[in-house]
RNA sequence: GGGCUGGUAGCUCAAUGGUUAGAGCAGUUGACUUUUAAUCAAUUGGUUCUGGGUUCGAGUCCCAGCCGGCCCA
């Protein structure tokens, strides 16, 4: 509240634009009409419509005011809804007067229902002949430019409904995000995988190395983490006898924002009892194939919608060993002496420094010469047992693991593992990764290792990845509806 | 976190350090009874992201900050 004595900065000045839609609103309730409609029986939506489109047949349906062609008596607008979009045609001539006042109160991005007959224009267009109208909810500012849409890219993310009302293109991203997440679980449920939920907050964050965010639970009086994998969850249910589980829901990593990485984030995790990582290869090659909408190749695109990639889907997909692969950009690699590698990979224009530990420059090799340059999926397998510590050890050579990397797009894409069942080991490689600290164990997940774990091989799938993938977008911002920014002001 | 780059009307964009910051769309008013990026005429609309500085004069140059984008770590 405001005195006297404590002046207030003058309120901001009104928006014209606002003003201006606000004196219809009140005009509309001043002529007995409610602005702000409630149900409203639709014969089906815009796409339908056109569909079933015949001389002479009434439709009644609703959507938003798109476009609006005033002749004087004769006006020609559109009504568009989530499948397109239909010309309608008023004649004030054909409205009562009080009717045709209402009809002068209505702006564009306000929500209309109409009720008429269809006709063909003398220019061929499929027409609705509007005998009756009833305005549904009246938009008090104005939508984006009806040509050039909404391009600025923080507006389109802070306001996505702005996006989603002016952009065809992230409509299609946000419709194909739900129809792959669907054709996931379907994925899943087909092969007999039960989808579970396990817990986001969690007294120990992990199944990951990742700082976690912290919360606090005021009755308990502890502290507990948001969720940075479900994965020690996930094996507690193998261990208490579901042999196929997965579960798709959101990873929480306290890290900083890119154009890859979102705070929180959307992952597939899933199990198998009995199976390998070879085995999860297969399911993953299945998997994303069954959602790509059958299509053998993804086409990524810039800015300015020109192809700038094609990745093929087509099966089968490479599967090579990753010392094989060092091999073949670095003939000769594994017989030199680390110090003969340090040098070669300088050679070879890496950034290679001699603080570097040996794996930790083969593994430079990998990223910037095979990982960045990979765009068709490529499963690399046999992973050197110093990448992925905690995973199982290959029982024919120790010193690698029993672990794929899916590689697509030059990027990691998905994971896929032949899980450590031994409590013992699980313990020691959780302790030699936690630095010693103890807190940092979920001896509840140990505990329940020691009750017996099945063999199982497991995966993961970042959702917002495959996505992007499958989109052709090159930002983790274009498939994720509400991405997180920083707050204005 | 570092480098580069951007922020101008509701939206999309202009504007050599120099007159009163413009245009299209949207809005408002008028004309037009089959238009369709309708057309035509007139017209409203600005904290040029914020705060300092240089200058006779700053949207423009400098510094700091805020919020993005790209690249790198």
């Amino acid at each position: 509240m405001s005195t006297a004595a404590d002046p207030q900065p003058d309120p901001p000045a009104p928006d014209a634009l606002l003003a201006v839609r606000r004196q219809k609103l009140d005009a509309l309730r001043a002529a007995g009409v409610q602005p702000y409609g409630a149900r409203f029986d639709v014969d089906g939506t815009v796409a339908q419509i056109r569909e079933r489109f015949a001389e002479g047949t009434a439709f009644r349906l609703a959507g938003r005011v798109t476009a609006h062609r005033d002749m004087g008596k004769s006006h020609f607008l559109d009504l568009s809804d989530l499948t397109g979009r239909i010309q309608f045609y008023v004649n004030l001539k054909n409205l009562t007067p009080e009717q045709a006042a209402v009809f002068m109160l209505l702006d564009l991005g306000d929500f209309l229902g109409i009720e008429g007959e269809c006709f063909t224009t003398r220019t061929g267009e499929p027409t609705i002949r509007v005998s009756r109208f009833t305005p549904l909810a009246k938009a008090l500012r104005p939508l984006p430019d009806k040509h050039h849409g909404l391009v600025d890219v923080e507006a389109r993310h802070r306001q996505r409904y702005l996006d989603l009302i002016a952009n065809e293109k992230s409509r299609e991203t946000f419709q194909m995000r739900s129809r792959v997440m669907h054709g996931i679980r379907t994925f899943f449920h087909e092969r007999g995988f039960l989808e579970v939920e396990t817990p986001m907050m969690q007294p120990v964050a992990g199944g990951a190395a990742a700082e976690p965010f912290k919360t606090h639970h005021n009755a308990l009086g502890i502290d507990l983490y948001l969720r940075i994998a479900p994965e020690l969850y996930l094996k507690r249910l193998l261990v208490g006898g579901f042999p196929k589980v997965f579960e798709l829901n959101r990873n929480f990593r306290n890290e900083g924002l890119s154009r890859r990485h979102n705070p929180e984030f959307t992952m597939l995790e899933a199990y198998w009892a009995y199976a390998d990582f070879e085995l999860m290869a297969d399911l993953m090659e299945e998997l994303i194939c069954s959602v790509a909408d059958g299509r053998e190749a993804v086409e990524l695109r810039d800015a300015e919608g020109n192809v700038t990639r094609t990745v093929s889907l087509a099966r089968p997909w490479r599967r090579a060993r990753y010392r094989d692969l060092i091999e073949e950009v670095a003939p000769g690699w594994f017989s030199l002496t680390p110090e003969g590698r340090l040098a070669k990979a300088g050679e070879m224009g890496l950034e290679a420094h001699p603080g570097m530990v040996d794996f930790e420059v083969t593994q430079l090799v990998f990223e910037k010469e095979i990982e960045a340059k990979q765009f068709n999926p490529l499963f690399v397998t046999h992973l050197p047992k110093e990448l992925v510590p905690l995973a199982k050890q290959n029982a024919e050579d120790p010193s690698l693991v029993d672990v794929f990397e899916l590689v697509i797009n030059g990027m990691e894409f998905a994971p896929g593992y032949t899980e450590l069942n031994d409590p013992d080991v699980q313990r020691a490689r959780l302790v030699e990764q936690s630095g010693g600290e103890a807190q940092a164990l979920d001896e509840e997940f140990l505990l329940a290792l020691e009750h017996g774990m099945p063999p199982a091989g497991g995966i993961g799938l970042g959702i917002d990845r495959l996505l992007m993938l499958l989109s052709g977008s090159d930002s983790i911002r274009d498939v994720i509806l509400f991405p997180h920014l920083r707050p204005k002001e």
